[in-house]
DNA sequence: ATCCCGAGGG
DNA sequence: CCCTCTGGAT
């Protein structure tokens, strides 16, 4: 098997098991899924709805947030962990979009990474599930278990990414991420991957 | 001790 | 490529 063969199957495999490839962030606006996937970083996303709810009920826009200071918002999302650099990136990131981007979320990567904090996997994130359009997002899920099905053997998020892109449709890529943390939460953890329990297990190679 | 839907800098 | 940033959960 090929590794575009064994890509198709794990589409198909998820989508079956996964039928609802949901994001599991909880967000109301454009610019609340950028500061919670951005929050999400090193934290749980169990753990960053946690906080969400009061930060924006303080901060309802992106110029909330430049009017504010990087320690009042860290006074919110200092139990996600990283608090100081994630609290100065959403304060100069609001910052950005008011003077660049007229306080909207821009809806294309190349705009989406030049705001402070936001990197490929959050500008991948937005842009399929707000936009719409064709993502790959890679994160820690992403990266574990593609490389354990063998569809790749790099380190390099955006070699990742594309190494992905050319293996998945691009109108499954997005649903297909969002299954893959669904699937590394419950079965293909990072220690004790439980593979007797895998939908996949018939076709993975193990590379772990 | 290790991991959690990362990003930026060296 | 590597490292660092950080609290919470297991």
């Amino acid at each position: 098997m090929d590794k575009k063969q064994i890509a198709l199957m794990a589409v198909d495999a998820l989508k079956a098991e996964y039928p609802d490839a949901i994001c599991s962030l909880v967000y109301t606006d454009p610019l609340q899924l950028l500061i919670a996937t951005r929050l999400a970083a090193q934290c749980t996303d169990a753990r960053v709805n946690i906080v969400t709810p009061a930060l924006f009920e303080r901060f309802k826009t992106a110029q909330d947030f430049a009017d504010s200071t990087p320690e009042e918002v860290a006074e919110y999302i200092k139990s996600c962990g990283l608090y100081k650099t994630k609290s100065k990136d959403i304060v100069a990131m609001a910052k950005m979009l008011c003077e660049d981007f007229d306080g909207i979320v821009p809806d294309n990567i190349d705009d989406l990474i030049k705001l402070p904090g936001i990197g490929r996997k959050t500008a991948n994130l937005v842009c399929g599930d707000i936009f719409g359009k064709p993502a790959v997002v890679v994160d820690t899920h992403c990266i574990r278990i593609t490389k354990r099905l063998g569809l790749h053997n790099l380190k390099d998020q955006k070699k990742i990414e594309f190494a992905l892109r050319d293996l998945l449709p691009p109108k499954e890529s997005n649903d297909f991420c969002h299954r893959l943390v669904l699937h590394g939460r419950a079965v293909c953890t990072a220690r004790n991957a439980k593979c007797e329990s895998c939908c996949m297990d018939g076709f993975c190679p193990k590379n772990i």
